[in-house]
Formats: C-alpha cells, structure tokens, sequence
DNA sequence: CAGGATCCACTATTGGATCCCG
DNA sequence: CGGGATCCAATAGTGGATCCTG
C-alpha cells in the first residue's frame, strides 16, 4: 500500500483509490499507525480519516475539496448488507451570512460536489469497525439530471434561509439534498438568541445528500457506459 | 338524498356518487335503516356496504361489476387525515384453475379495474365511523401508463401462479398489484395440504392495488384536465 | 366462501441528536 | 468549532392476519 503522498492528477488519485479496495479499515489503521476501535459508535469519522490520510488529502478542517489542487472532494459512503447506503452523506455546514448574497453556482454545496471521489466502506453494524472492507471507488460529477435536481433544492432551502426561515426548515424538505443538525450536542447554541436578540443560527446545520440519491448515484457509476 | 333504485348511465351513476359527497357514514346508515357502529374493527366492509346500497348496485356476491349492464366496478378508498390512502385496495380472490389459460385482457383483475367508480371516503382512526365523511367521486379508466403497470404486474406474478411457484409469492412482488392472504382466518385452509396433497391453495389470495398507486390515480383524478 | 374491506405487528426509513479529531 | 461522519428513537410503510355480511 502506498500512503500519504499528495497525487498529481485526477487519474493517479483514483487509480491509488481503487488500490484500496478489499483492504479492511484495521489494515489501513496498521500502515498509518492508528489504532481502530471495535465500535463506530466512538469513532465516528474514522473511516473517511483513514481515506483521507492513505489518499494524501490536504489535511485540516477546511471549506476547500480536500485535494485542492484537483478540486476532487473525498466523500466515505457506509454500505448496508445489500450494499445500499446506510446514511446521509454530509457535504457542508450552513453559515447564514454565506448564504445571502450568493448563487448556485458560487454556492458552497456546488463547489464541493462538482467533482467527487466517492470510496464505498462496508458498514453492517454487526461487523466490527477494523473488519470493515474498502469497496471499488468511483469519481463522480454530477450528470444534468443529478445537477438540476441538486441545484432545485439549493435554490428552494437557500430562499427559506435567506428569508429567515430558517426554524421552519426540517429534514423532510429537498428531494435529494435535505438540512439537518450538525453539532456534538442540540444544546450547542440553543440559548444564543435570546440573550443576543440577532438573526443568528440557533443551532449549527449542514447540508447532507440522501441515502436515496446516493444511491442512485453509485448505480450510475457502477453500470458500464 | 335518493337511494337504491338502479342507476341507468354511467353519467347518472356519477352524478349521483357525488351527491353523496358530504353525508357521513352514519347519515347514510340511517337513510338505509342500518345501524353503524362505533369503530371499524367490527364492520371492516362496512362502508363499501353502504354506498353498494345507496347507489343500487347490483346486490350479493359475484365475480362481475357492481354496476353489471354498466360495467362498471365500486370502489371506496378510506383516505387518511392528509388525504392520502391508508390501505390497499382488494381487486378480486385468485382462482388457480382460473389462472392457468386466461390473458390479461381476460382476466378478472382487468375485467374488474377497466371502469371504476372511486369513492372515497374518511376513515382516520380516531374518527368514529358514523362520523366519516364521504368524499367527492370519481370516474377511473386506467390510462396507457396505469395500463401497462398492471399488466407487467399480473403476468409476472400469473405466470409465477401458473408455473406453480404460489408459495413464492409475497407482497413484496408487483409494483403496483401486489398479492396478499384473503382470509378470514390464517388456519382457513392451512392443513388442506397435507391432507388432499393436491396442487391446491394452501390458504385462499387475492390480488390488491398498492396505496401508492391509488394515490397517483386520485391525484391524476384531481387535477383538472 | 366470496365479497366488502380494515387491523396491527413488524420492518424500513428517517431525520434529529450525537461523537471524535485537529 | 468545522470537518469527518454514525447513532437510534420515532414514524411511516407494508404485508400477513383478520372481521362482518349475505
């Protein structure tokens, strides 16, 4: 396995990805020294740290892709048994001030999903974390159809925030990209408002694809041209 | 409110379904001289009943239209608070012998859903059921795309049936017909097998339309041309 | 028993809540 | 905290079981 080099075009990225496949996170932990827990339920992140170290990507929490000069986005997708995806895939949080004045096309969501390196992991939650495989990666970009379904939520949720209706916004709205809580506790900011009287968040949201899209999403990828 | 005598076009059939729109169940229980009980738990065709009765379809049990010189075919549809369907609507009882050598174009599912009279009607759970509302009716010819559903549906699961393969079917199969137990009991024919070990129904089936495909038909229903 | 259907236990989905690391 | 995500209680959906009438 090689590791932690940054890769210098798109191709030689995805190949070294698909280098991964088959190998167990225990077996990435091993050749970064870092220890894997038995569970996920504390070490949430794990996987998509252990891609991101073995892949080179430009470390630190960022609002960059991770492989910046590439623009290429690396995103873990968690499998089920039956290989569908089990959750949401996060792709940014929300700053209100971001939102206001910008379009689409300039939109963060857009910037971090034109391209992107998509790295299925086993996830049943029977298997322990470091028995979990790597699957085939694929680089996606957005097709028409994917991009206008996309960019149809975004418009409709941007508004919603943009028009301070932020409380009104559940996880029910967007076909395909839906907003949802996004802190370590819903009691993060909770009191924010009423002691400061601003248009503030009162508690940090991201934007996350659907399991349903994504899904899609790898169907597509998968089928031969 | 006029009752029972025999509607003589499918226009006047119509016309006068959605007269009935509004009256409750128990408004029509005391029009007819029935008594309507409290909950549906204990009067399940109960509201099917009623409106056979108000409309003059054609009396008793048959495997022919409701409205035989009409060919037409009654159906309520018990719609919960946000007005969507709760339930799957019956089609008709599955008769092996009758599978074998019929096509679509002759058999019972499609002689059934060729013309029907949807009516629909109230039927939240904590609504008594005296106090149900009748909705507002409508006319269904399956168009070229409900068509074909059906029909990619009942070959697939007639030709499981005729291919022997009954136990195999679950109502999971069919997109938009599904087959489920019709039975009063679960044990109503459970030890026939055994005993005959003929090729026989192990326990008596029907043919149903999934919720999901009623609601597209009201909705196309609804939407003025 | 066939026809009129609804009940309800179980499964699948989901979306609000939460966890670790740098 | 922002970025990496998963957890899991609650809800929605489904399909096997059931109920009444003629």
């Amino acid at each position: 396995m090689k590791k932690g080099t940054v890769p210098f075009s798109e191709g030689e990225l995805l190949e070294r990805a698909r280098e991964l496949g088959g190998y167990t996170l225990g077996e990435l932990g091993e050749a970064l020294g870092v220890a894997v827990p038995e569970s996920a339920a504390r070490a949430k992140g794990m996987a998509g740290q252990l891609l991101e170290k073995m892949l080179g990507a430009t470390a630190a929490s960022r609002a960059e892709p991770d492989f910046v000069g590439l623009g290429i986005e690396l995103k873990t997708i968690p499998l089920d048994a039956t290989g569908k995806p089990k959750e949401s895939t996060f792709v940014c949080s929300i700053s209100l001030s971001a939102m206001a004045d910008t379009d689409w096309e300039r939109s963060t969501v857009w910037k971090k999903l034109r391209k992107v390196l998509f790295v299925p992991v086993e996830a049943a939650s029977k298997t322990p974390l470091r028995d979990r495989r790597v699957g085939r990666a694929f680089m996606w970009t957005p097709n028409a159809d994917e991009k206008r379904r996309l960019r149809a939520d975004w418009e409709r949720l941007a508004s919603m925030i943009a028009a301070g209706d932020v409380e009104q916004i559940t996880g029910h709205l967007g076909d395909v990209l839906q907003v949802r809580p996004k802190a370590a506790s819903g009691r993060s900011l909770r009191r924010a408002p009423d002691e400061e009287g601003a248009v503030q968040w009162t508690m940090p949201r991201g934007f996350y694809l659907r399991p349903s899209f994504t899904e899609n999403v790898l169907a597509r990828l998968r089928r031969p041209e």
